[in-house]
DNA sequence: GCGAAAATAGCACGACCGTTCGTATTATTC
DNA sequence: GAATAATACGAACGGTCGTGCTATTTTCGC
């Protein structure tokens, strides 16, 4: 049947258990996740479930992995079929707002941050932190991009305004979660309008 | 002895308790916050911990409480001794920055937000929406101030831009606990002088 | 279809959870 | 100093936690 490679079964319930746990640890944080609340959401038993992973924080570290893996493709596949600059750093911000709207600002990844940000511990914290090193230097390599394109002046620091591009979409999340999404993402597109024209060339 | 109301040796050990909780949230959180580990760091029994609060939940609703109260005395205190204007706004943010910076980027009041953002979850979402609310409109009115003394455009609108104020709060948070406090605020500064340029009168 | 291998269930464990209750200790008041 | 109220303790409750085993079932290559 399969021409390539099988999923196995296994690897199909894999994803199935990671896709429940995604919606628990968006209520919960992934501090919060359970075995057990996720055996009962995916029918099996917590032993069953378990072996799937071999640890509690093997199947944080794979569940943070599953999102960032498609965060990345959600926002950089359609944005990369924009052209290099202005376009192409917009989309993505664009897809990310999105994101956050989807997932009902409820992202595990900026929540993961907070939970670990202080912490000395270990596997996961270093996780995050390179999950966020690697997004925050794809974000600065689109501005650098659209600054080489001379759609930003000369002198803008990438890893700046990566930063504060960064910064305001902490602040969509937070006030979404809040004081709801529509008049969170109309001040954080007015934020990043004034933000852009400063960095004018 | 005490002239007008004992503090009756129960609030002192209620303080006491706090100070500690609040040790302990600053690592995990409100929802990590347990009674039992509570108990081992002030010297006490589990119940007799308990018996000052009558339920967890209000035990994490004291500590909201207490921790705001000093949250507002920290920044608007020494903030209100300044003249109303840019001297008083920067005064704030610079005692926010520091308020981080004395609590290792681990303010529970930030990461509660975000514990809570998404959640139907009553009494605690309730207390830090409204801690939330109170915070942004006292910002927003210093903003307003600054504006009414002539030192911001006049068409400065004044909840627009605390949010981008409270963005970049949250980005130095994020950043200090990923990346190191010392970057986090150097980046922090650049883009609130940035910012309060563009709103320059 | 058969046998090996993978996947799942079942059960038990020790630890910790928040909470309750009866009792002992300690402060405060008269 | 005695009476009374405020504090604190200790044990126990029903649950849930993550994890380690051993069976049992299901899948998959031949």
């Amino acid at each position: 049947m399969n021409a390539v490679t099988t999923p196995s079964k296994g690897a199909a319930t894999r994803e199935l258990i990671l896709e429940h746990a995604y919606q628990l640890a968006r209520h919960d944080g992934l501090e919060g996740l359970s075995i057990g609340a996720l055996a009962l959401g995916v029918g099996m038993s917590k032993s069953g479930v378990f072996a799937h992973f071999g640890s509690r924080e093997d199947l944080q570290l794979a569940l943070l992995d599953a999102v960032s893996t498609r965060f990345i493709e959600f926002i950089m596949l359609p944005a990369l079929k924009q052209p290099r600059g202005m376009r192409r750093l917009r989309t993505m911000i664009e897809n990310w707002v999105e994101w956050g709207h989807i997932h009902q600002s409820g992202c595990i990844l900026l929540s993961a941050a907070v939970e670990y940000d202080g912490r000395a511990d270990g596997a996961l914290r270093e996780r995050v932190l390179k999950q966020q090193s690697d997004w925050r230097r794809e974000l600065a390599r689109a501005v650098s991009l659209t600054m080489q394109v001379g759609e930003l002046g000369p002198d803008t620091d990438p890893e700046q305004l990566a930063f504060e591009i960064y910064a305001l979409m902490l602040g969509l999340h937070h006030d979404a979660g809040l004081f709801g999404f529509e008049q969170a993402s109309s001040r954080t597109w007015k934020a990043l309008d004034r933000l852009f024209a400063s960095y004018q060339p």
